[in-house]
DNA sequence: ACCCGTTATGCAAATTCGCTGCATAACGGG
DNA sequence: CCCGTTATGCAGCGAATTTGCATAACGGGT
């Protein structure tokens, strides 16, 4: 899939440096290889939750909402898994708060000392629970 | 969709009498109203975790016999993970038991409070570490 | 109030994805 | 090694998602 790609790429885009509006941003994924019009783009930034703030795009503010309950990010891992990285010794909080949300993706998770592994069904499920927790947290 | 239906009624079919093959099983499902051909009710079966035991299928959830031990249920994640829900705390001791049954295809497991991971080499191996698992505790 | 640069959106086409049956391979008990 | 049973690659089909285009809506600056 384009989108899901694309999508990760606009987030280390703005990450990376100030961009200021989604024509600039559109230029920028060309050249890195995805091609799409602004449509799309606006479509994905609804979709990240990105916010114009000063001027120039960046993350939500769910970020620093979940960063404050200790979940600082999360990723994909192979098909099936996901990974969740917390601030040290939290994860295990965090992971209760997962576990209690009862997600139907959510096959099990364990935790560590900041780091959760989330095993999920399968890749279509890998999708949608990243999205739900990191909802959970925003 | 007709897909979910059916395998609400493939549930509570498998919950209402034994069933020894999916031949069987296509049957009465369309004896209920369900025209299906024995590749959809497989799919179906392993979407659902059910497993063929002692001859008949059954769900891999808290019967009591494993429940008494700490084992409440099983489910396949992706390819080569199996996750295991346990009664809190006994997930060591579940894991415990499970890796003294030294089964071939289990590669390894890590136990957190409630939840189990454990590894296994792949998709066919799942399938046989998911009934093997189940039938120690059965 | 009016531009104009920027962003959002209705709609239809294009693309992807899931479900299914068929044919057949793989499995496993006897 | 057979034969009943179960799993799966493949292709077709329909539904849902994604996308671009055209254009509307928005908002700051004058």
């Amino acid at each position: 899939m384009q989108k899901t790609k694309r999508q990760q790429k606009i987030m280390s885009l703005i990450r990376g440096r100030r961009i200021g509006t989604q024509q600039e941003l559109t230029a920028l994924l060309e050249r890195a290889g995805f091609v799409a019009t602004q449509s799309s783009v606006s479509r994905d930034l609804e979709e990240l939750g990105v916010v114009k703030h000063n001027g120039h795009y960046t993350l939500p503010r769910a970020a620093e909402g979940a960063a404050a309950r200790g979940l600082l990010g999360l990723d994909a891992a192979g098909d099936c898994l996901v990974v969740a990285r917390c601030e040290p010794g939290l994860a295990s909080a965090v992971a209760v708060a997962i576990d209690r949300a009862h997600l139907e993706e959510i096959v099990g998770t364990v935790a560590g000392e900041d780091t959760i592994f989330i095993a999920v069904h399968e890749r279509k499920a890998q999708r949608a629970a990243i999205k739900k927790v990191w909802e959970l947290f925003g």
